[in-house]
DNA sequence: CTGTTAGCGCGTTCAA
DNA sequence: TTGAACGCGCTAACAG
């Protein structure tokens, strides 16, 4: 396996075979007006050269990097790790390559870094949970193609999981459970996934007069979760709808520690149904947001875009309910 | 936010400067041989503008992208995860930009994505736990500059974790525990990961004549690990030994399914440390490798082989033991 | 200190 | 069908 001599170029195969840059070009890149004996002649040079045409030349000739950016708050959080699996491997299928940046939670990194890497790729995927609606306008005009999971902006595509369905969902799931006192961890306040959430409780407490649902604030992780076990125990309510899985499981872990009983004295349930909410002890009730797929459409509608085609619609997913053993009948 | 009124190059600057391009290029890029007064005339000029070079025409005059690729086997994987969110920090820090690569367990596609990627960007860390030896050094001849990360190859610069002396740790917890019949649910038979761990072993029995440790062939998930379940229960061993932290918390899921008891009838050690050992049921008791470490650790050394200058010794970590609930006195 | 010129490695007109 | 010339946008020699 003879590595390439260092610097290998389009003239390098023209020379050995005796034909000029522009069909070379021509035959690697399977253009019908090369003869076809002289494009094997060519194909032959190559690769015996071991060449391959420099895609950063390419890009700046082409204009397109054959790249896309995606950003998103934390590669620590797993469903940012799924949407980023589902999209890679949608993407590289087509033969595109991904460039991830990490804003690490920072609104002001997620505005510059978005910026930064559209400008070395032909679009950007934008998984923005927390940036104002305002901002969020502003950015994606200098931005496009765009495309925004779990947010929406104007006309530009986005995917997204319907939040507010999956916790109206949760909710009636534990009312019928006979819970009517129901704390709520919320996440990030100003954060869009947090307020859908909230629009969702509303809608049932307007619709569930018999039923009290608080709201306490938490976090988005497990510490946070773990933090607020005191003030759910201190509540009084006899189920617990946590931002997501892992304040859930933070929460599962803290109020079993304290001697409490899930679900017998406490139901819990989470949202996204990470892949180890299914292993938690007991196994945790949740709502499953497909992230993975999220991802991969994330990819088709940029995909799209990139072709000039027009993007699908506005794609919504619905979470799955996913009942496990971490809700129960309410403690009378 | 006026955005860019698409395409205005380093000319429109210089126009509107009314200067040279190579004036625009020097004031822009910091080069002190030009009048403070004019870089401030042009940087005025570049900020009206909202002017920033593009980085695909400066890649191809500079000869770099400002980019590194990482090719990992799996992004599903927490491992992996980690040391991409590690690596991802500390290069975003030195204002370097990673493509991610994921090779979906596939030996073929790394090779692929390896030789790809790199062309696109100023080097490689090769996450390759499964290529042979003999391909490795093949390949990473023409990916230099290259950063294993638990690999070795040559000269080529690595970090890993010492998957053999945290082995030998963890068996020594399990003996000191008077464990004496143990099980180790091996992961993919040719990874250099699991042939680290047989070494350990081996030197283990050779050195512990009294105990017996036997390999029931497994995996390296979930399912896998409680699909060894029975087996491990069959083997009338009194403590398992993981390949991963995934098997063991299938194994620790499917054998308490079972009613067995942990630790109380079976001591169950896990490998890795991921985010949710600490929450499973018992709490995991594993070894703590910091995957974010070795990624940082990574790009450290390809930072100092893209300056030039010489990489630092290979680097290995020692995974930590960390005790928690899935282990205990052997049952008598 | 500044402007002019020559590439970086390709794809793509335009003639021949 | 092929080749010569031009340009993508920028930086770095080379003069002035």
């Amino acid at each position: 396996m003879p590595r390439p001599p260092k610097g290998v170029t389009i003239s390098d195969v023209a020379a050995r075979a005796g034909v000029s840059l522009s069909t070379v070009s021509r035959a690697l890149n399977g253009n019908p007006t090369v003869d076809p004996a002289l494009a094997e002649r060519v194909k032959d040079a190559a690769a015996a050269l071991d060449y391959t045409a420099s895609p950063v030349a390419r890009s700046l000739v082409l204009g397109r990097t054959q790249t896309v950016a995606v950003v998103v708050p934390d590669l620590g959080n797993p469903t940012f790790q799924a949407i980023l699996r589902g999209l890679s491997r949608a993407a590289a299928a087509d033969d595109y390559h991904v460039l991830v940046a990490d804003s690490a939670e920072s609104v002001d990194e997620e505005r510059l870094l978005a910026v930064a890497t559209r400008r070395r790729t032909d679009g950007v995927i934008l998984c923005s949970p927390r940036l104002p609606q305002d901002e969020l306008d502003r950015l994606v005009g200098g931005l496009r193609p765009v495309v925004l999971i779990n947010r929406a902006s104007g006309d530009v595509p986005s995917v997204r999981a319907d939040y507010r369905s999956a916790l109206a969902t949760e909710l009636a799931h534990l009312h019928r459970l006979g819970h009517r006192r129901i704390v709520y961890l919320a996440g990030v306040a100003r954060s869009v996934a947090n307020a859908a959430r909230l629009e969702a409780i509303a809608t049932f407490v307007a619709d569930h007069p018999d039923t009290d649902v608080a709201e306490i604030p938490c976090g988005v992780d497990f510490e946070a979760g773990a933090a607020a076990a005191p003030a759910v125990l201190a509540s009084g309510a006899t189920a617990a709808l946590a931002y997501n899985d892992l304040v859930a499981m933070g929460l599962l872990s803290a109020v079993q520690a304290s001697g409490c009983r899930v679900p017998g004295d406490l139901s819990v349930v989470g949202f996204d149904d990470i892949p180890f909410a299914q292993y938690t002890s007991p196994a945790l009730t949740t709502a499953a947001v497909p992230a993975a797929e999220l991802g991969a459409q994330a990819w088709t509608r940029m995909r799209e875009l990139l072709e000039g085609g027009e993007p699908g619609h506005p794609l919504t997913l619905l979470p799955e309910l996913t009942v496990r053993d971490s809700t129960g009948p309410a403690a009378t």
